[in-house]
DNA sequence: CTGAAAGCGCTTACAG
DNA sequence: CTGAAAGCGCTTACAG
């Protein structure tokens, strides 16, 4: 592997101006710059980023940290930080805490370590230490100790799906509540609900139920089967609304069972936009997360080099075949 | 932060024996090695890993590179990988190609400049050169250029799968293969094709069909209509092999719009046990690829250091609900 | 604008 | 067994 010492001697010139065309410097004068950049080609010299990484104390690599990239929005957003932090000259190291702190603690640490230029962190369910860092660290997603969260604004997006599903005449919703003790699951909440009362008034009243389980499949077709089941088609709801894609998968597997069609007698809306969304069927009506976005903001704040405050990014509903108009009953 | 020096003064050694400590070297005799312990506590010294790889031209990476992590198959490598390499105190930085060659090319390079110990590649569609490289590369579930592969044993799995459906009675059976330009849907198909031929004889022959097609939900949705339609019960096939998850996944669709009851009157097996195929009604029999050890292996290697052979690693079968004995119709 | 030189924090022959 | 010293390949004040 030539060095920077062979590209000196082949352009007659001090290793000290290499290194100057090499950062950009715009002090090097256009004849020698050419004769440099000419010897670099030749010769197909590559910097040796360890001997960089040494002088600066910083290397050109983003340090990731998730619960588990098995996850698919975990995945989604390693991808599009991946690519976000290429088009920079990034790469991106990667690590799994399995959803454990302490784990989480460590890798963090190996990161810092290896003296990358930030990290990026999904924390895992419970809080996160401060770590002692002259690089930026930044939470995605889910709040990490005391870091800036950039992450989906789910308050807004909730109040969306409400808008959506008031707009289309229901009158008697449900709302399927993620765990209280998460704090996304609280701001979907709260969005919610506050918008139907925002919506309902004494003329045109909105009743609203909400039941509170867990994000999963099996949470969402239990509830649903709660709420559904001895109901007659004039008290149930004319539509439920989960706090995630999930949870209304859940509800559809049991209004199937039910035969209890959709949209036709029952709307449904997810949150998340997960793959399976868009595959059962009917398809669901669904918020989807600003991915690409959440990734970019995160990435930029690693660079921006400086403390900013937590981000929400609205995200977007897309309406598919699991909402309709109320039926006229 | 403290640096060897700042250690080597405080238990009044030299750097010299510092590093030697540090690199587990045993010729430091027990009084000294106890102070410089003490010492590296005491200050809470961390070694400088960019100075390190300066020296030795290499640092405790792997790199990764995959189509797509946003697969699960190749999120779930990554996952191991990453766990395999953790033990041995190595991170991995990751990459994504995009399935493009161009982009494959590029980002092993940029891992190769970082001077990882090695680099993991799942290999686009096409081919895939040779690097100069004084590091180890294997290919992973799909072959790379010319480094060695380690990959599930497909010719095994879909032998297996066919010993399972003959052994329930089936003698009539169609295989949707995958497309035939891929390798890996040709080892699949040849196995299948093999094991059966060697099953059946002329007192009790098996009929077997082939149908090529591609890996997705739609082509065994499309494929298995086309099988099914129109044929009578006695006729059809009684049992259907797909060449993925996927595809039996599509079956599974159509056979439910055709009315067909499975498994009483239609088998159906997959390949791969992607999580889906655990959530379907009826739950899916199927190949489960080896990823554990598909991971584990690939990383060996890297630390192996020397070139080593292909190796093909045996799945296991998963008898769900897919698949049952021939009805005696 | 360019060169000479120091120094980043390690590892590893080389002596003794 | 341990120390003194060279050197890995860069970057960056400091001169001129």
């Amino acid at each position: 592997m030539p060095t920077i010492k062979d590209v000196a001697r082949k352009a007659g010139v001090s290793v000290g101006t290499v290194s100057r065309v090499l950062s950009k410097n715009e002090s090097v004068k256009q004849p020698l710059k050419e004769r440099v950049l000419a010897a670099m080609q030749e010769l197909d010299y590559k910097p040796n980023l360890a001997a960089r990484a040494l002088r600066t104390n910083s290397i050109d690599v983003i340090g990731l940290v998730v619960p588990d990239i098995t996850n698919p929005f975990f995945s989604q957003l390693a991808k599009n930080i991946e690519m976000e932090a290429a088009k920079r000259g990034h790469s991106v190291m990667l690590a799994n805490s399995h959803d454990d702190a302490d784990a989480e603690q460590t890798q963090i640490a190996a990161l810092l370590d290896r003296a990358v230029c930030g990290v990026i962190v999904v924390a895992t369910s419970d809080g996160g230490q401060t770590h002692k860092a002259d690089v930026p660290i930044v939470s995605l997603d889910r709040r990490f100790g005391p870091y800036p969260l950039v992450a989906t604004d789910h308050f807004d997006g909730s109040a969306r799906i409400a808008d959506h599903l008031v707009g289309l005449g229901h009158r008697r919703i449900a709302y399927i509540a993620g765990p209280q003790s998460m704090e996304v699951a609280r701001q979907r909440q709260e969005g919610f609900v506050a918008r139907i009362k925002s919506l309902s008034t004494s003329d045109d009243p909105i009743m609203l139920t909400v039941h509170e389980g867990h994000f999963d499949y099996d949470s969402g077709e239990d509830i649903g089967r709660e709420i559904l089941k001895g109901a007659s088609s004039e008290t149930r709801p004319t539509a439920i609304a989960a706090a995630s894609d999930q949870q209304a998968i859940g509800v559809l597997r049991c209004a199937r069972d039910l035969k209890i069609a959709i949209p036709a007698d029952l709307s449904v809306t997810g949150f998340d936009d997960i793959a399976l969304a868009a595959l059962v069927v009917p398809r669901l009506t669904t918020l989807r997360q600003p991915i690409e976005r959440l990734a970019g903001s995160a990435v930029e704040r690693i660079f921006a080099r400086e403390a900013a405050a937590d981000e929400a990014i609205a995200g977007e509903i897309v309406v598919r075949e699991s909402t309709g108009t109320v039926s006229s009953s």
